[in-house]
DNA sequence: ATACTATTTGGTAGTTTAGCCAAATACTTT
DNA sequence: AAAGTATTTGGCTAAACTACCAAATAGTAT
């Protein structure tokens, strides 16, 4: 692995190290709907608010989300829909999972 | 987050937190382009063996890869190319990160 | 200014992860 | 069966991560 290589692959890696969490993946997939402020986030994942506003910064410092504050609600939202991929993506190896698991118990 | 959806987010997340590793991330690349054995590996990595096959058991774990063994080798394999739209997914968020990155200079 | 609400930040304890070495296992060749 | 090669496993330490509480910050309303 080049240098260059190491720099490519950790630079990628930061990306999917912030969506590999249960919580912030709930969030992203919330997110998805359209933006939402940091209290309704807090309702639905049912944390602490400090515990919900970490993750959401990670997300945000891997460019994965973007925030603004209006009054005294910050509304969190996706930066790009590419973020669905990814899902696809999970999905597809649980599908694939799921089969062979079907095709142990014959 | 209903325990329900808590275990659907919980099981993306394993996947996600399998493929977060940029020496994983490396290995999934050079897979895609066609099986490869653990020797070949190691060497592609250039960390120790030891290293090497625990990342590889961790990406076999999450249904990532799948291996068999032909004599003295393992040989590693993808076992779904959805894992590609991941990339996907990672390199739209990077190209959105460098856009800003750029506006920003401005 | 004061009190109030929404959010972020700092600190801490407990848990998980990464990478190396050494040792075990599995297969092949002599 | 003995020696050699490829891979996995166990053990260990250092570093990173998570969740909560408490305290700080920012904006709004009285």
């Amino acid at each position: 692995m080049t240098p260059k290589q190491q720099a490519l692959f950790e630079a990628r890696a930061n990306i999917a190290k912030a969506l590999a969490h249960p919580t912030r993946l709930f969030i992203v997939d919330m997110l998805s709907k359209g933006e939402r402020c940091v209290c309704e986030l807090r309702e639905a994942v049912g944390a602490d608010v400090s515990t919900v506003s970490k993750h959401l910064s990670v997300l945000k410092k891997a460019g994965i989300l973007e925030d603004d504050k209006r009054g005294l609600q910050v509304y969190y939202r996706l930066r790009c829909s590419c973020v669905l991929s990814f899902f696809n993506c999970l999905e597809g190896v649980l599908r694939e999972n799921a089969k062979k698991q079907l095709a142990l118990m014959e």
